[in-house]
DNA sequence: ATTCATCAACTAAGGAATTCGTAGATGGCT
DNA sequence: AGCCATCTACGAATTCCTTAGTTGATGAAT
């Protein structure tokens, strides 16, 4: 009867993914340092924020001395292509063609970038076809 | 010291917004037959989260008799907009062309889909240089 | 060895989100 | 008029998320 557990990655752990894929492992005085900057946050939320995400799976952690290294177990990659899956289903019917319309529209991809787009794809799998 | 609000769509309010931006507008009772085949949401969870959206203003409603018909304030593109600048912020660094690289390389676009959108391009900006 | 700093663990608090029940109002039907 | 169905309004229960304080352990430094 209450909400269920955000199958995405929240604002707070999104904050702290983005160091540790930037930076490959931190500590939790790494991370408070990297986010104090911009956030503000005490080094007692980083560090609750980060042993929930161990529970969920999120990053795992090696012990150097008294302190705990922690690493991501969630590719960037990954996290991008479930996001990206669950917007294209949520709010664009499943199409992301419609998604990609979108992108174009809203002039945030130029002639310039599909084209780079199509050159790749020719180059990757479409190098056997007829060129006209 | 608690969780911000969200400053998008959340979960059930995305359900809801759906089946309105489909049918223009609906009462509770529509919504939630509905909802009610995928989800089996009770009448009364519909209706509760839809006055939530009433105060947030993402929808309107008319009175019919005693019932309330429900229409969209925000627009589907809008959200689409809106969620979707959210995600380059966010998961990609800022990079639309990061995110359509992914939807590239996820082989969810293909080079059919590709061609479209240069050519929507062409037609739309570059139409007025060369017409033969 | 005692003190000091730092770290993880635990606890807590409060707002958000989701679900649904109960109650009161109202309109239709007989 | 009286009954029934249906609708809105209100509130309760539960979990989640975010933030941060307190506590106890441990290693370092004097």
């Amino acid at each position: 009867m209450a909400r269920p557990a955000s199958p995405q990655l929240t604002d707070a752990e999104q904050r702290i993914m983005a160091v540790l894929w930037q930076r490959g492992e931190a500590s939790v005085r790494d991370l408070t340092d990297a986010l104090e900057a911009e956030h503000g946050l005490a080094y007692t939320t980083v560090l609750t924020t980060i042993r929930i995400m161990t529970g969920k799976g999120y990053v795992g952690f090696r012990k150097e001395g008294r302190a705990h290294i922690y690493r991501p177990l969630l590719s960037r990659e990954g996290a991008q292509k479930k996001a990206l899956g669950s917007l294209v289903r949520s709010l664009f019917g499943g199409s992301p063609q419609e998604l990609a319309q979108h992108l174009v529209k809203d002039e945030q991809l130029t002639l310039e970038d599909i084209e780079a787009l199509r050159a790749e794809l020719l180059r990757s799998q479409g190098g056997e076809e007829d060129k006209s």
